[in-house]
Parts: structure tokens; C-alpha cells; sequence
DNA sequence: TCTATGATGAAGACATGC
DNA sequence: GCATGTCTTCATCATAGA
């Protein structure tokens, strides 16, 4: 079974778990991953919060001498960070059994007994934003403690209702001359001095012009090209809408426009086109964002599984707030594996294996309508899988390694909302094993190459060189080779996926056999211009169409008249061939894939398997915006499934040069498919036409 | 200009032995 | 629990040759 997450919630309850089963004694409590994670909970502004860190260290420092018979789990509790008294008056309540019991009480009794004076933690991070200590109070109760997000929302919205009445009796303190700017932008005057390169210096073009503008208004180059840039994406809106309210200029009606898809969609529509103005807003306001961050760096509550998922209407918003948590979330997973590859690796289940799971209980903001189903390399970065999750209504994802579908290794991880019970396999089952997918290949294969499976299909092979190498180190030897040449074939034979095509010969997968292994009809990428090498790396970036059938096959009673699939990151059409070949009909598919070769290749396919659907070609996720997606829904009603596996180029252990996570330049795509799977759901339930 | 080729490690999971 | 070794990884870049 996959394991959940660590967050903070559960990470205290898998220790106090830990403990009740009995293997408490081999646990060591004073390593520095339980420290960093006993402190996230100490200071912690949340439910996890305790009293105070004084009380805290003084209990802690007390704690393990204890004598009493349950001197033990007092001692395990106040090494969490409750003081020894809240312990042992709880533990003498709830007994000593139930550990769940004792751990909800604490964390109960520490929300209860916060110190709401200004010496409260929480209330100085806030008055140290700039709220005064009165609203902040105010605000905190108004709140509770534990929510952090709608306090500071709440204290926006008390300082932008204030300040605007402020600027109506005087029009001329408006824009970027309130004290609340004032003191904001002087807490962020760590500017980089003013660049000179050629560049700015001599702007050929609007952007140059702009970049020019921000650099002298104090800006550095650095910030600039960022915000330049990120003005074309999603989050501007949000930025600039919280500066503005933090220096007064956002009315109530623009404070609930924040919500609205409405106005987030023109910001991004303008984005390109920003003005000087909104292009400074932003700088600001992320700087705004970036401080808020540090001063809450443990604001982050656990999830559940649960039900206390309100409903997910505010998706600009959330958006942001998710991706305003990446950071945090980042730090904590360096310190503690939050997510945790099954082994085997088999998701929920995959045919002929046993510990199928069947039920799950999924996040209430993660039902459909619609269905969606993302994918990527299960082994990416630390931390990067967790927000993915996270950006995906925590959904678990599901790790599966393809070898238990085809005769290739394939390890992905696919966070989707789809049934899990009552799924098939496409039949007849594909080969499994090397030579019963390829049987030529036995009578060439060495014993001493101990293959069933080949690895991973990546994107590039084996060179003529290598393999010609191979060959005649194996011709020197007389017999069976030494186990140091042995040792080399089977090394480069594993990294390149080489098969025994001859005597001491072997040779790289033709492109024509990549797609038999991924599942895909004979010469699906041939022809129309494409070459080898383009063949390999469309197939190398698609999905194993075996694996993610199994997946969609609970589709096929629900969409008996067909279904209509939005597919982005189409590539060569891997969503649509498993839904085809589950006998799915096809209905309306929206396929969007930035390179040209591979449109072609889904649109062959699309004509050669005589589809009587519609497919629509887009070239760019950047073209679906609320307006372009609104039209589509109208259209067709609404899309059943959002599919998409956005590039894992910077993700996967294979670049060496850029393994930047899910910052990296292309592997940011991820955030356009949350992006418009909200926008989606949001325009699907109706949202968008509510307001305005 | 396009295509193929060769050189370029690190990160992280996992198994093993102590 | 920890150290160590083994194995795997939807790739990128520079360059030569057609």
C-alpha cells in the first residue's frame, strides 16, 4: 500500500504510531530530522502549536528521567514539544492506550491555552508585517489561531477597507505614497544596484524598454527579467491584486475580485502587454509574498483526506496560495521524504498481482466533474512529487513501474481522480519479458546476461561506436568472455537497453520496437517527415499505453457514448490510443502539443483509425485561457477527462545539466495544467458565470 | 540547416553487511 | 541504525558530416 504523506500532522502521528506498536525503543528521538520536525511543531502558528517554546525547552530538558509506568509516552509526548505537565494531566484523562486519543487532546489543549497577548508568536509575526497589535488581536480571535491564511486575508482586507476611506478623504495620498507602502517597500531595500549592461542600456524592443524602466526605477536586472517574464503566467493577478490592497488601492470590489476568474483571465491575457505599472506591482508584491513567507515559515497545516476540503470555487486563489506554500514545502521535504515509492512498485494495483486496493477515499475538492490524470517520472527530485500533490487537491499520487505491463522498466507517478475499483487490463496481455518480445533475440542472448526486462525507454541510443566496441571486446576473448568485459557489456547492455541481435552482437531498440513495447499500433511515429532521432525522443517522452489503459478502463462503463478529453501535453497522442483501444469512443478531443511533429503524428493516427469525433489542434497550453476554455465547454459540453503529462526534462535523473525541479524552464509547465484543470472545473461548475 | 553522434555525472532508491 | 556499494534515470550540449 502507498504510504501517506509526512506532513506535520501526520509525521507526529506516525511517531506516536511508531510508539504504540511497540517499536518505540528503536526509535531514535534526537535525531536531527525529528528535531527539525519537533520544532516545525513547536512554533508552529497551527493546530500543532504548543504553549510556548520557554515551557517547551524546560519540560524537554526535564523530560526523560521519569519513573512512573507511563513515564515513557509522557516522555515521547514532551519530546514532541508539549510541556510535561499538559502531558501528564492528558495522559491521566485518555490513559495511556489510546495515543491517537492523547495526541488530539494536546494538540486541543495547546490551541486552547495560546497566549493571546502581544507576546503571542503568531500575533508579533503579523504586527510585525505592519498591522497594528489592536487589529491583529482583534482578527486572531475573530479567526482562530490555527488558520493563518484567513487571518492574514482577513487583516488585508481591515487595512485595505481603512486605507481606501483614508484615500477618499485625501485623494492625494493615494497610489505608491501610503505609509502602509512606505514602510513595506523600506523593509525591502535590498535592491541590487543599477545595471548597466549593453542590454538595458541600448532596449531594441518593448521589452528591452520596460526592462530598461524597471532597472532605473531601482529594480535589479534580475527582478526584472523575472517579473518580465512571469507576467505572461498565471500569478501576476494575484501578486498584484495583494499589493494593491496592502498600499490601499484595492476597494472591497476589487478585494472580491481576487476570486474572480474573470479579471485573473484579462491579467493573464494581458500579460505580455503589462504596463510599467503592473510590472512594478508585481516586483513589490512578490517581494510582499516572499516576506510573508519567512514570516510564517510554519504556517502550513496538515491535510486529510477528508472532508474539510471547502469547495474549490476561489481557484486563482488557491493557486496561488498552493504555490506561495511551495517553498516551505520544499524546505520540510529536504528534511524528510515525503513521499515514499512503493516497492513493488504496483500504484493501487496492476493485473496478476496481489494487494490490489480498491477504495480510497479521494479530497472532496478533487472530485470531478471532470476527471483528470496527470503524470510524470516517479523519480524526481525530492519534494517535487509532494507538490505536485499538493497543487493537485493533495490527491495521493500512484507510483507505477510499467515493467509489470510490457517488458520495459517505465517508473511513473500518476495523481489522478479516478476509480479505482473494477479496472481491466487491455487484452491479450502484451509480452512481458524481453524474449517473448523479442524471441529472435534468445538464441543470441549470453548466459551471463541475466535480462528479462529492459529498462527505462529514454529518448536517445546507443551509438554504432559503442555497440561496435562491444562487439569486438567480446571477439578477443575466446569462449565465454572475463567477468571484467562481462561486466562492461552487461553495463552499457542495461544503460542503453541493448539486445543480443547476433553473435556477441547487440544492438539498440529500432523505433518501430520502442512502440511495440510502449504499447502503441506498428509505425505509429513513422513517416511524415519525422526522423529516427525524433522517433525515439516523441516515443521516450509518451506514455506506456498498456499502463495508463488500465487506468482509464473504469472510464469505459461511464462514457459508453464517448467521451470528451482535453489532452495536454498530447504529445503523440498516448491518452488517446489507450481510449481508443479500450473502445472508448472518442467524442471531442482537445489535444495541445507544442511540437509541430508530434500534432502530425496524433492527427495521422486520428485518420487512419477513422475516429468520427472531433480533434482540435492546439499549439500552445498558453492559448487556453478562461475565454478559449469556456468556449470549448460550451461547445462540447464540458470535458469528462483532463489528461496531461507535462516535461519532465527537469525532473528526470537523465539531464545532467538542468535537474531543476519544477522551477526549471520546461518542467514549470506543471503549473499550466493546474492552471487550466482548475479553470476547467471552475467554468464546469459554473463558477465563472456567477460572477460578473 | 538538419541529423546523428559522442561525451558529459549527479541524485536517489535500494540492497547488503556490520 | 549506519556506511557502503550498486543500479537506474521520459537528457543536454557541442560537434562533425551530409
Amino acid at each position: 500500500m502507498l504510504r501517506s504523506f509526512s506532513w506535520p500532522i501526520l509525521q507526529v502521528k506516525k511517531m506516536v504510531d511508531n510508539n504504540s506498536g511497540g517499536e518505540a525503543d528503536n526509535f531514535d528521538w534526537d535525531t536531527e530530522d525529528d528535531l527539525e520536525i519537533d520544532n516545525y511543531a513547536i512554533s508552529a502558528p497551527s493546530g500543532l502549536s504548543t504553549p510556548c517554546g520557554e515551557a517547551v525547552l524546560g519540560s524537554a530538558e526535564a523530560g526523560s528521567s521519569g519513573n512512573s509506568p507511563n513515564s515513557k509516552i509522557i516522555d515521547h509526548f514532551v519530546g514532541m514539544g508539549f510541556s510535561r505537565e499538559m502531558v501528564a494531566k492528558v495522559v491521566e484523562e485518555k490513559g495511556e492506550e489510546n495515543s491517537d486519543l492523547i495526541l488530539e487532546a494536546l494538540l486541543e489543549y495547546s490551541a486552547s491555552t495560546l497566549p493571546s497577548s502581544s507576546n503571542s508568536k503568531l500575533i508579533d509575526h503579523f504586527v510585525g508585517m505592519g498591522f497594528s497589535e489592536e487589529m491583529v488581536v482583534k482578527v486572531v480571535q475573530e479567526n482562530g489561531e490555527g488558520n493563518t491564511d484567513s487571518i492574514l486575508e482577513t487583516l488585508l482586507t481591515y487595512s485595505a477597507l481603512e486605507t481606501t476611506a483614508s484615500v477618499q478623504q485625501n485623494p492625494d495620498s493615494g497610489n505608491c505614497s501610503s505609509d502602509y507602502e512606505g514602510s513595506l517597500l523600506n523593509d525591502f531595500s535590498d535592491f541590487d544596484s543599477f545595471s548597466e549592461s549593453e542590454e538595458i542600456m541600448s532596449p531594441s524592443s518593448e521589452e528591452g524598454r520596460k526592462l530598461l524602466h524597471l532597472t532605473k526605477m531601482g529594480y535589479s536586472e534580475a527582478e526584472a527579467s523575472v517579473v518580465m517574464e512571469r507576467c505572461g503566467l498565471c500569478y501576476l493577478i494575484h501578486f498584484c491584486n495583494i499589493f494593491l490592497l496592502m498600499v490601499g488601492r484595492m476597494s472591497k470590489f476589487h478585494l472580491d475580485s481576487i476570486k474572480d476568474p474573470r479579471l485573473f483571465n484579462c491579467c493573464i491575457e494581458n500579460g505580455p502587454d503589462s504596463t510599467i505599472e503592473e510590472l512594478t506591482d508585481f516586483i513589490c508584491a512578490a517581494q510582499i509574498a516572499k516576506a510573508a513567507d519567512a514570516l510564517f515559515p510554519l504556517e502550513d497545516k496538515p491535510f486529510s483526506n477528508g472532508s474539510s476540503h471547502k469547495k474549490r470555487r476561489n481557484w486563482g486563489y488557491d493557486l496561488l496560495l498552493r504555490k506561495k506554500k511551495l517553498k516551505l514545502e520544499k524546505r520540510f521535504d529536504e528534511d524528510d521524504d515525503a513521499v515514499h515509492l512503493p516497492n513493488p512498485m504496483i500504484g493501487f494495483g496492476v493485473p496478476n498481482e496481489p494487494d490490489q486496493i480498491t477504495n480510497r477515499v479521494l479530497p472532496e475538492a478533487a472530485l470531478g466533474p471532470p476527471y483528470f490524470y496527470y503524470e510524470n517520472v516517479a523519480l524526481a527530485p525530492k519534494g517535487v512529487w509532494t507538490t505536485i500533490s499538493r497543487f493537485l487537491y493533495d490527491v495521493e499520487p500512484e507510483f507505477v513501474d510499467s515493467k509489470f505491463f510490457c517488458a520495459a522498466a517505465r517508473k511513473r507517478g500518476y495523481v489522478h481522480n479516478l476509480p479505482i475499483d473494477n479496472r481491466f487490463p487491455l487484452l491479450p496481455f502484451p509480452p512481458r519479458t524481453i524474449h517473448e518480445a523479442f524471441p529472435l533475440t534468445r538464441k543470441w542472448w549470453p548466459s551471463w546476461d541475466t535480462r528479462t526486462k529492459l529498462n527505462c525507454l529514454q529518448t536517445c541510443i546507443a551509438s554504432a561506436r559503442l555497440t561496435d566496441k562491444i562487439r569486438k571486446a567480446l571477439e578477443d576473448s575466446d569462449g565465454e568472455p572475463p567477468l571484467g568485459i562481462q561486466k562492461f557489456v552487461l553495463e552499457q547492455c542495461r544503460k542503453w537497453n541493448l539486445v543480443w541481435v547476433g553473435r556477441n552482437k547487440v544492438a539498440p531498440l529500432e523505433p518501430d520496437e520502442v512502440e511495440m513495447l510502449l504499447g502503441f499500433p506498428r509505425n505509429h511515429t513513422r513517416g511524415g517527415g519525422i526522423s529516427r532521432t525524433d522517433r525515439y525522443k516523441s516515443l521516450g517522452n509518451s506514455f506506456q499505453i498498456d499502463t495508463v489503459a488500465y487506468h482509464f478502463s473504469v472510464l469505459k462503463d461511464k462514457f459508453p457514448g464517448g467521451i470528451n478529453l482535453l489532452s495536454l501535453f498530447s504529445g503523440i497522442g498516448g491518452a488517446e490510443v489507450a481510449l481508443h483501444q479500450l473502445g472508448i469512443p472518442l467524442k471531442n478531443v482537445v489535444a495541445v502539443e507544442i511540437a509541430e511533429l508530434n500534432r502530425n503524428i496524433l492527427r495521422s493516427w486520428w485518420e487512419q483509425t477513422n475516429q468520427r469525433g472531433t480533434l482540435t489542434d492546439i499549439q500552445d497550453v498558453q492559448e487556453l485561457n478562461g475565454d478559449r476554455l469556456e468556449q470549448l465547454i460550451k461547445n462540447f459540453g464540458g470535458f469528462d477527462l483532463v489528461v496531461g503529462g507535462s516535461p519532465c526534462n527537469n525532473l528526470t535523473g537523465s539531464n545532467r545539466y538542468h535537474r531543476d525541479g519544477l522551477e526549471g524552464k520546461d518542467s514549470a509547465l506543471f503549473f499550466d495544467f493546474c492552471r487550466i484543470l482548475d479553470l476547467v472545473k471552475c467554468i464546469m461548475n459554473g463558477t465563472k458565470s456567477m460572477i460578473i
